[in-house]
Order: structure tokens, then sequence, then C-alpha cells
DNA sequence: TATAATTTCATTGCAAACAATTTTATGGAG
DNA sequence: CTCCATAAAATTGTTTGCAATGAAATTATA
């Protein structure tokens, strides 16, 4: 047991997630290539077929992304003519942004999708669900954690 | 069973993997920020610790990241002081990457950072262990899959 | 009601990340 | 030795992603 054995790559669980996210994604740009999306917009896509309408603020709740990355997104959908973008006459700060006939159409075209992928991840149906459920928790691990403090000194595992 | 079930985010493997890495790596900010360091920084600097020296084409394997990401990177690193590049003589395609005295030094701030970050994952031991071995598996199963056949039907010559 | 605080989105600047291409170097085949 | 294939980095261009800040609308409060 060395020192430094906790700076080892092979002893952080971070980089297979991160390494992961990635690789999965790049697998994901052939597929995605013929609908015209990357796989940020596509996950928004995702969101408008089954939301029909919402606003940025929902939108970023649910994707994990801010403004900062939503705004110049949506302006490519919108040109694409996938969404539309609408202030809101009720309150002029909401930005609603709802699906067109042409962004329903590509759903259909979306079908063979995740079934393409399914075939690159090669996990069996248990252990699908248990990495599903591992995640989930991680990530509400991660929202409750809320920003670490920056100043933590010495926190204690066991 | 709707017909677009497959097509909802819940259903999706690959957006909480999105997301949690997405979050990890947005916890590490205000650790790494005290070392000046990016996460990707951060790993890169992990292989340096272990390894030394090593070149760029080692350092993308085993990172997953290419040239285009790796050449800006180390010449950021090499402008902070932590890594040396040359050419090697022996093969001047090959760049060579090694860890400076003060990038040595840099590892013992780090030490830190790995204790910090498991106070906010707050996943169990078995847990992690779980975890962190689907996530080798499935990164595993996509480097066999290669890319997705969607664009391959090169015939092979001899 | 005037103004302060909050909310929502947009903008700016910087750092990945990767596909595609280019440059330079090496290693044959003839 | 010349020509060509291969290999390793670097370069170019596009898209994310986020922190920090700004702008406009709304709400709360004195």
């Amino acid at each position: 047991m060395e020192a430094y054995d906790s700076l080892k790559l092979e002893n952080q669980l971070c980089f297979p997630l991160y390494a992961c996210a990635k690789e999965v994604v790049r697998r994901y740009k052939p597929f995605l290539d013929k609908l015209d999306l990357t796989y940020t917009q596509y996950i928004v896509m995702m969101v408008m077929w089954e939301d029909g309408k919402t606003n940025v603020k929902t939108l970023g709740e649910r994707l994990f992304l801010d403004s900062g990355t939503l705004t110049p997104l949506l302006k490519k959908l919108e040109a694409k003519g996938y969404i539309e973008r609408h202030r809101s006459t009720m309150d002029e700060r909401n930005l609603l942004v709802s699906v067109t006939p042409s962004g329903m159409r590509l759903r259909d075209q979306a079908l063979s999708v995740p079934v393409s992928m399914g075939s690159c991840i090669q996990l069996s149906q248990a252990e699908a669900g248990t990495l599903y459920g591992l995640l989930y928790k991680l990530l509400q691990n991660l929202e409750e954690a809320e920003m670490p403090a920056a100043s933590v000194s010495k926190t204690e595992d066991e």
C-alpha cells in the first residue's frame, strides 16, 4: 500500500465514469448523424417529444444543463425546424419551447437509435438495471451534497 | 406500454451516465482550482505521477483522448511548469512527455482531492465496487464493439 | 408607489472533445 | 535510392459545457 495509491487512475471511480460517458456518446454519433442531431440535441428532443412544451429553466433542470449551454443549442434546433421559441405572454421572462410537426416526425426516425445502441452496450438486463440504479443514486447524492464547500478540511471516510 | 417508451429519458441508461459524469467533474472543480488544474489536466497528471515519462499516443490510449485534445492541454501543463515536452531522438514522430520536479511536488497537494471527493460520492464500499466493475465492463464492451457498423461496409483487401 | 430583490434567459470567455485534415517522420517494396 | 504506405502529432473547425456577468421582467417590501 503506497502513499500515493489514492491518486492512481485505476483506483478512481470517476475516471471510468468519465471515460464511459464520453465513449458512449461517441458511439451515438453515427446514428444521430442520420437525424442531423448531436447527442445533447438528442436528449433535448427526447424531453420535447415527451413534454411537447416546456421552458428553458425546466429543460435545464431535467437535463442538468444551464442557459449558457441551452440557449445556443435551442437556436440551432429552431434553425433546423424541430422546435419553436417564443416568449411567454404571461411572464415574459420565460422562453417557451415547443416541438414543431417536423420535430414530431423526427421521433419515428429516432426509434431505431435506442435499438442500435443497445447492441453496443451489451449488458444483461440485470447488469443494466444495477448500473442504472447506482447512477441515479449517485446523481441524487451529488444533488444533496450541493456544491463542495471548497474549504473542506479533513473528512474521514471508512 | 407505449410505442415511444424507448425514447423516454427515464428509460435510457446513457443519460444518467452522461449526467453523472458531468456532475462529478463539476464537483471536482473547487478542489482542483487550488491546484490550478482542470479535471482533464488532473487525470493527465495522475498518469504522469504514475509513469513519470510517456508519449502522447500512450497517454491518449490510457485516457481515451486523442491528440486534438491532448496537444493543447499538454502545452498548458508545460506552461504551468508541471511537465516537459520533447521529441524523441530515436523516433522524432514521438513526443515524449515527462513530469518536472514542480509537477511531482503537486502530487502531495493533490492527495487531499480523492478524500474530499469521497465525501461527495457517498456510496458504500460495496456499491462503489459494483459501479466500478460495471463501468469497466461497459468500457470493455464498447471497445470490443468498435465503432458501430453504421458506415462500416468496407471489404478487406489482402 | 418607488425601489430593492429575485427570476429567467442571454452573452462572454475559456477549456474541453472530437472528426477531419495536414505535416513530418519512419519503414518497406521494388 | 525512389516511391508509397503507415504512424504520430499538430492543426482546423464545430459543438459542448460552465462560470461569471448582464439585461429585462416580475415580485416583494418599505
